[in-house]
DNA sequence: TTAATCACG
DNA sequence: ACGTACGTGATTAAC
C-alpha cells in the first residue's frame, strides 16, 4: 500500500499567518513583501515531508466562489475578511509547491476539504493507496475510515487519529462528526446547529441514538429542555448537516501518478527562498542528490596555467589552528577551468593571482599560512558575515546553505585528506560561482562600504598581527605558578577542615550541597543541577562563615592557574610567541573575538591576576598600549544628541563625577568615590538597557532606589531616553538596527512571541549601535595606524586589539613618531559631535604598559 | 555535549 | 506573572 498525503493548504496558510500577525509586525523581506504565512507554510510542508516521507502528496486550496456560500448566504459570515497581506502570499505558496515538486489542486466553487475528501475517496476505492490527511480543522475528522487517517495539528505538535483511536476518544463513528456539527453548530463558520446544544450534549445524544436521524426518530424518548431545543431548531439542524458534509464528488481528474513526490528542484527552490529571504531554509535545504561532475586539471607545471582576469582560489590547511598547520592543497578557478595545485607548487602559485580580480574564502587564513602578499578583492567569508549568512571557518556551512556539496572539514581531516583534490576544487568552484551573487546581495543591503572600506582592508592588518604574535616568557610566571599551586593546596585543606568533609571544591554541585545543606550557611537559588554558587551569591554570606572567603580565594586562584598560568603555556610556539586567531566573522555587533588563546580576557582588574601580564613582553623594545577613553559613552552622547553629555565631553569633564553631581544635585567637588562609582554603574547600565532590578542587584541597593537613579538620569539627560525609545521603535519597524556607519544587525528576537525574548531583543537594539559603532571606529583606526606605520617604514608592530585598546610591539627609537601617528589616527579617524580621546602608555611588558 | 563559572571590554 | 545588563572564550564538572 502506498501512502498519499493530503494537505489542507489553506489551513496551513491561515494558521501560519495568524500565528505571527497578532504581534502587530508582519515578517517581510527587504522589499516589504509579507512573508510570515509563507514562512510557516514552508516550515510545515518541510516538516510533513520529513516526518511522513510521502510517496504521493497533494496540497488542496480553496479558490474562487464557494458553493456553500452561494446556497447559504450566512455561511462563514462574521469572519473577518482575508487580510491583504495574506492574500498576497497565497499565489506564492503555489509557486513554492511547484519548486518543491509537490502537486496541488484547487477548483471553484469547492473548498480544500471537498478536494481532499474526493481524493481520499478515490484512494479508498483503489487497492494500492491509503491516505493521510494533514490539517488542524476538526471537520476533516469525518473522512476517517479504515484506510484514511488524520494528522490533526495542534498548537504544538499533533494528534494522529485512525478509525479505532477516533472511536475510542469520541465514542461515535467518524462520519458522525457531521451529525455532531449539525447539532452543536460552528461559530467560526457561522453554522447555526441547534441553539443551546453544545459538544457535550450532542455527543451524549449521538452515542445513544447513533445519528441525527436516530435522534429525531426517538425524539419522544428525549426529555425536557433538550427535546424542546431539538424540536425548535430541527430545520437548522438538517441545514447544518448539509453544510457540514464534505462533498466527495468534486469533478477533478485524479491520476495518482501526477501526485507522486520526487523531491524539489533545488535551484528553483533556492531562488524562491532567496527572494523571500528565508536564509535558514536555505541552510537546511537537502543537498543535491545527483553528483555534479567535478572536472579539474591537475597541475604539474605552473607555466601550463593561463588564467583569465577573474579568478577564485582556495587553500586547504591541515589544522583548524592555522598557526600550527601547513598548506596541503590549493585550487584555482577561472571562467574556463579549475586547477588543482599540489603542496609543492603552492608557494609559487600565488604569483599567478597578481593583477587579477581575486576572490577566496577566509583570506586571513591564507595570508597567515602562506606569509605571501596575496592580492585579493573579495573574501566570501567576510561578505557572508555581513549579509547574515554562515561564515564559519569551515566553508562547508555556506556551501551547504546553497545546497552545494562538499564534505565537512572535520570529516576531511578524519580521513586524512585522502580526497583532497576533489574537495578543494569543489570549494574554489563554489567561490567563483557565488562571489558575484553574494557581492550583489552585499550591495543590495548596503554593506559594500563596510566590506570594502573596513573589513577587507582589516584582513591584512589582522593577518599581520597574528603573524607577529605576542612574545611570552613562561619563566616570568613560574614563581607565581608555584605560589598559586601551594596556596590552592593549602586552601583546599582549610576548606575541608572548616566544612568537616572532603569534597571537590571545584564542583559547584558538591560545593552547593556542603554550604547550603550540610553547613546551612544560607539560602541559594536552586538551579538545574544544584544550588547557585557564583561569586555574588557567595559574597552575601562572606561575613557568616570564614569558609566563604576561602572558597572565593580558591575560585580566584584556580581560574588563574588553569586558564592563564598553565593554559597560556600550551600556546607558546617555537618562536617563543603566542599567536592568537582573531575571529572577524563571529560577533553580532561587529566586534572581533580572539581565540586559541583568547588574548582579549587576560586579567587586569585585580592586582594579583594582573601580574600574568608580566610575561607578555616585547620582541622589540617596549610594549605600547593605546586605548580609547570612554568611547562607548562618547558614541552614546553623539548618537543620542544629548546636549548635556556632549558638552561634558567637549569640556573634557570627568563624566562619572559630573553625572554623580547632577544626580545628587551637588557640586562636583562634593562627589565621593562611592557616588562616582554608583554613577558609573548607572551610566553603563543604561547602555545595556538595564532595569531597576538589574542595577539594584549590581549595586547592592534596593530596586526602588535603583529605579530612582535611573529615572533621575533620564530626567537629567532626556536625549538619552529619547534615543532609547526611538531606536527600539525603529528596530521593531525594520527588524534591524544599524551602526553609525551602516553595519546592520538583524534582530529576530523582536518578532518572537515570548515577551522575555522580545525584551532581550530591545536591549540588543539599543546596545548594538553603541557597541557596533565603537567596533567600526576601532577597525578604521587600526587600518589607518597600520597604513601610516607602513608609510613611515616603522619596524614596530601592531600585535593585539582588545576592543577599545591596541597593543604595539614598539621600537624605542620609533616611539615618538609612533605616538604621533597613533594619536592622530585614532582621535581623528572620524569626526563626531564629541572629541575622541586616547591614552597611551608604554612599559617593558604588558603589565607596565598601563 | 551542555551548564556553570569567571576572565575581559 | 515573569525575569531581570550588552558582547565575547576557556575551563571544569556533570550529563
Amino acid at each position: 500500500m502506498k501512502k498519499v498525503v493530503l494537505v489542507d493548504g489553506n489551513n496551513l496558510l491561515f494558521r501560519s499567518y495568524y500565528a505571527t500577525a497578532y504581534t502587530g509586525t508582519i515578517m517581510r523581506n527587504s522589499k516589504g513583501f509579507p512573508t510570515n504565512a509563507l514562512y510557516g507554510f514552508v516550515g510545515m510542508i518541510n516538516k510533513i515531508v520529513t516526518e511522513e516521507e510521502p510517496e504521493y502528496m497533494v496540497v488542496a486550496f480553496d479558490i474562487g466562489k464557494n458553493f456553500r456560500k452561494e446556497k447559504y448566504d450566512f455561511y462563514k459570515d462574521g469572519r473577518s475578511q482575508t487580510p491583504d497581506d495574506l492574500k498576497l502570499q497565497m499565489p506564492i505558496a503555489r509557486t513554492i509547491l511547484n519548486a518543491m515538486g509537490i502537486a496541488y489542486r484547487e477548483l471553484a466553487p469547492y473548498e480544500a476539504d471537498d478536494i481532499i475528501g474526493t481524493i481520499a475517496k478515490c484512494a479508498e476505492s483503489h487497492e494500492d493507496y491509503y491516505s493521510l490527511i494533514v490539517s488542524s480543522d476538526k471537520d476533516l475528522l469525518q473522512l476517517i475510515s479504515f484506510e484514511t487517517e488524520i494528522k490533526l495539528l495542534k498548537q504544538s505538535g499533533f494528534i494522529r487519529y485512525n478509525e479505532e483511536s477516533f472511536k475510542k476518544e469520541y465514542g461515535i463513528d467518524p462520519i458522525r462528526i457531521i451529525d455532531l456539527k449539525s447539532l452543536m453548530g460552528d461559530a467560526s463558520d457561522n453554522i447555526p446547529g441547534v441553539k443551546g446544544i453544545g459538544e457535550k450534549t450532542a455527543l451524549k445524544l449521538l452515542q445513544e441514538y447513533g445519528s441525527l436521524d436516530g435522534i429525531y426518530e426517538n425524539i419522544d424518548n428525549i426529555k425536557g429542555k433538550t427535546q424542546e431545543k431539538l424540536l425548535a431548531d430541527k430545520d437548522n439542524a438538517y441545514m447544518s448537516y448539509e453544510i457540514a458534509t464534505i462533498y466527495r464528488e468534486v469533478p477533478i481528474n485524479i491520476d495518482f501518478e501526477e501526485f507522486k513526490y520526487n523531491g524539489p528542484d533545488l535551484i528553483k527552490l533556492k531562488e524562491m527562498y532567496e527572494e523571500l529571504e528565508f536564509y535558514s531554509m536555505i541552510k537546511n535545504m537537502p543537498v543535491k542528490k545527483e553528483k555534479k561532475e567535478n572536472k579539474y586539471i591537475i597541475v604539474n607545471d605552473l607555466n601550463e596555467i593561463k588564467l583569465e582576469d577573474e579568478v577564485s582560489f582556495y587553500l586547504e590547511v591541515d589544522d583548524i589552528n592555522y598557526h600550527k598547520g601547513k598548506s596541503i592543497a590549493m585550487s584555482i578557478t577561472d571562467k574556463n577551468n579549475t586547477y588543482y595545485i599540489k603542496e609543492e607548487l603552492i608557494k609559487d602559485a600565488f604569483k599567478l593571482l597578481d593583477g587579477k580580480k581575486v576572490s577566496t574564502y577566509d583570506l586571513k587564513k591564507s595570508l597567515v599560512i602562506s606569509k605571501e602578499n596575496i592580492n585579493c578583492d573579495f573574501d566570501l567569508m567576510v561578505a557572508s558575515y555581513l549579509i547574515d549568512m554562515p561564515a564559519n571557518e569551515d566553508i562547508y556551512a555556506l556551501m551547504n546553505a546553497f545546497g552545494e556539496k562538499c564534505s565537512t572539514y572535520e570529516l576531511l581531516k578524519k580521513n586524512n585528506f585522502e580526497n583532497i583534490s576533489e574537495e578543494v576544487t569543489l570549494k574554489s568552484k563554489f567561490i567563483y560561482e557565488y562571489s558575484k551573487k553574494i557581492n550583489e546581495k552585499v550591495k543590495e543591503v548596503k554593506q559594500e562600504e563596510i566590506l570594502n572600506k573596513i573589513e577587507m582592508p582589516l584582513i591584512y592588518v589582522l593577518s599581520d598581527m597574528e603573524i607577529n604574535g605576542f612574545k611570552f616568557e613562561k619563566e616570568k610566571l613560574s614563581e607565581m605558578k608555584d605560589e598559586v599551586v601551594k596556596r590552592i593546596d593549602l586552601i583546599t585543606h582549610e576548606i575541608h577542615d572548616l566544612s568537616g568533609t572532603k569534597f571537590n571544591v571545584a564542583s559547584p554541585k558538591q560545593l552547593g550541597e556542603v554550604l547550603f545543606e550540610k553547613m546551612e550557611i544560607g539560602k541559594s537559588k536552586k538551579i538545574n543541577r544544584g544550588y547557585k554558587t557564583d561569586i555574588k551569591t557567595l559574597q552575601k554570606y562572606e561575613d557568616k562563615h570564614p569558609i566563604i572567603g576561602k572558597v572565593l580565594e580558591y575560585r580566584n586562584l584556580s581560574k588563574l592557574l588553569s586558564t592563564y598560568l598553565e593554559g597560556l603555556n600550551d600556546y607558546v610556539l617555537e618562536d617563543g610567541k603566542i599567536h592568537t586567531i582573531f575571529n572577524q566573522t563571529l560577533t553580532r555587533t561587529g566586534r572581533l573575538s580572539s581565540m586559541e588563546p583568547n588574548l582579549q580576557n587576560i586579567p587586569v582588574r585585580e592586582e594579583y591576576g594582573r601580574k600574568v601580564r608580566l610575561a607578555f613582553v616585547p620582541s622589540n623594545d617596549l610594549i605600547l598600549s593605546a586605548d580609547y577613553s570612554q568611547i562607548e559613552l562618547r558614541i552614546l552622547a553623539h548618537i543620542s544628541e544629548c546636549q548635556e553629555l556632549i558638552d561634558a565631553f567637549v569640556n573634557d569633564e570627568d563624566i562619572h563625577t559630573k553625572v554623580a553631581a547632577d544626580i545628587h544635585g551637588i557640586d562636583e567637588s562634593e562627589v565621593t568615590k562611592h557616588m562616582r562609582s554608583m554613577a558609573k554603574a548607572v551610566i553603563f547600565g543604561i547602555v545595556y538597557g538595564i532595569s531597576g532590578f538589574g542595577l539594584g542587584e549590581n549595586l547592592n541597593i534596593s530596586r526602588a532606589e535603583a529605579s530612582r537613579f535611573i529615572e533621575k538620569y533620564y530626567e537629567l539627560y532626556p536625549g538619552v531616553k529619547n534615543y532609547m525609545t526611538n531606536i527600539v521603535k525603529e528596530a521593531y519597524l525594520t527588524g534591524e538596527v544599524k551602526t553609525m556607519f551602516g553595519r546592520i544587525r538583524k534582530i529576530n528576537e523582536l518578532k518572537d512571541t515570548n515577551f522575555r525574548t522580545r525584551a532581550m531583543g530591545e536591549r540588543m537594539a539599543l546596545n548594538t549601535p553603541i557597541q557596533g559603532s565603537s567596533a567600526d571606529i576601532m577597525k578604521m583606526a587600526m587600518i589607518e595606524v597600520y597604513k601610516r606605520m607602513k608609510e613611515n617604514n616603522l619596524e614596530s608592530k601592531l600585535i593585539l586589539q582588545v576592543h577599545d585598546e591596541i597593543i604595539i610591539d614598539a621600537k624605542e627609537n620609533e616611539l615618538e613618531k609612533l605616538k604621533e601617528i597613533i594619536k592622530d589616527a585614532m582621535e581623528n579617524i572620524v569626526k563626531i559631535s564629541v572629541p575622541l580621546k586616547i591614552e597611551i602608555n608604554t612599559g617593558s611588558n604588558w603589565f607596565e604598559a598601563k
